[in-house]
DNA sequence: ACCGCTCAAACTGTCGACAGTCGTCAATCG
DNA sequence: CGATTGACGACTGTCGACAGTTTGAGCGGT
């Protein structure tokens, strides 16, 4: 989790309640792959290792479980969100779904400020692409797609993608290696921003078909390369 | 919430836990109006009411609240989800969002048994229009547009159309009458058939651009009416 | 009359405990 | 030897209680 620049600094300081703090711990837990897809997590044995009690941990995990990062079985407990292709070609087409709206809301209509906010947000993930950490180009990546969507200016379709983004990552865990070229990076978000700038539609859709084709075919062919 | 013939006779059996039936009772209870929007909802109180403790209360509110009928804030509790006209279009926004990308996947290759599925519940619409009761036939139209998204085959898609299938029930209690004529909502339904069956992509895109407009107007109005 | 302060009531966040349920594994029966 | 049953252990669902915080009423000062 990124750490949003917390939209109200309220936010950030009321951060303290535990059922916050745990889901923070699980989703770290469960996209850094320190659980294995579908394994059970025991309440109480979660609990004791956090040193809290059982509420907040029941209450995190339902919240985990609204995101997509978890599920449950009444009476058997949570498990961690085991992802099939067919569950991942599902995340990507809804992505697609998010974001070709979000390009054509934008098309034609973007104001200079905010194209202005992406180019600095493609610069942010050049630096981190090249810095060679990469749960930071991928935060910085998801951060840019975000961007993108709230630049739309519809608040629930950003809520939308925010929850979708939390099952992105989960996908993303399963690529063994990308090792992206930023300047490869730096190109394919170009792409999209120059398509933006030219205010024209289907020239709008078709960068952000590509774009996230080839990010759903990366994913593919890495859960497909690591089934045998 | 209409009950469904559970899928499977043990989910019918599982439904027994009270997270469920505290989360069934206060969603009722909101599209209900039966708390006015923007309400405060104490736990205790709520506990009392139903008979159970907190905890089944706290837990069944964060359900609610990650389908956006509730809001929480930290240590002062949950509130009744109170829209504004901004939040409104949103929601329309995305669902036009969501339906238009599945009557794209849809269009030209719409397999016939889900034609004839969609209008049969076309036929179970009008009968609930014809019927007078008004929560039916909301219902009936929702199901409508469900079985639209689902037919497009994508689970995740699904999903976020039933989120968001709650907050437009919150939208639509808005509404304070629509009367619309069993032979209208027909009409405007068939439309929508008729053009995926053409399989025309564009009068699919243009069929339900319509029919979701004119739904959001209605929505619209009735707001601004009760607005003085 | 208006504003700020104090304090009690009510409420949320968290905890530990109990009861019922599920999975497991050994003992039993065909 | 395979299938069934029963008991044990672990776990979830639910509950009541305590501590700290928020709320709102009452009070005193301006």
């Amino acid at each position: 989790m990124p750490a949003p620049p917390a939209a109200t600094p309220a936010a950030f300081i009321q951060q303290r309640n535990l059922v916050d703090q745990v889901a923070d711990y699980l989703t770290q837990a469960i996209i850094g792959q320190r659980f294995a897809p579908g394994e059970r997590l025991s309440e109480v044995q979660l609990a004791r290792d956090l040193g809290v009690s059982r509420a907040p941990v029941r209450e995190a995990a339902r919240l985990l479980e609204s995101r997509g990062l978890l599920v449950s079985q009444p009476r058997r407990g949570f498990f961690v969100r085991a992802l099939d292709a067919g569950e991942l070609a599902d995340i990507f087409d809804l992505r697609l779904c998010l974001e070709r709206h979000a390009m054509e809301r934008l098309a034609g209509a973007c104001p200079p400020e905010a194209l202005a906010a992406l180019r600095r947000q493609v610069e942010m993930l050049c630096e981190a692409s090249g810095s060679g950490d990469e749960s930071r180009r991928i935060e910085e990546d998801l951060a840019f797609h975000r961007l993108l969507i709230a630049s739309a200016g519809n608040r629930r379709l950003l809520r939308t993608f925010e929850d979708l983004a939390h099952e992105l990552r989960l996908c993303i865990t399963l690529i063994t290696k990308t090792h992206e070229a930023p300047d490869s990076i730096a190109e394919s978000h170009h792409l999209l921003l120059d398509a933006l700038a030219s205010g024209d539609g289907p020239r709008c859709r078709e960068a952000i078909d590509y774009h996230i084709g080839v990010a759903r075919d990366s994913v593919v062919q890495s859960i497909e390369g690591a089934r045998e």
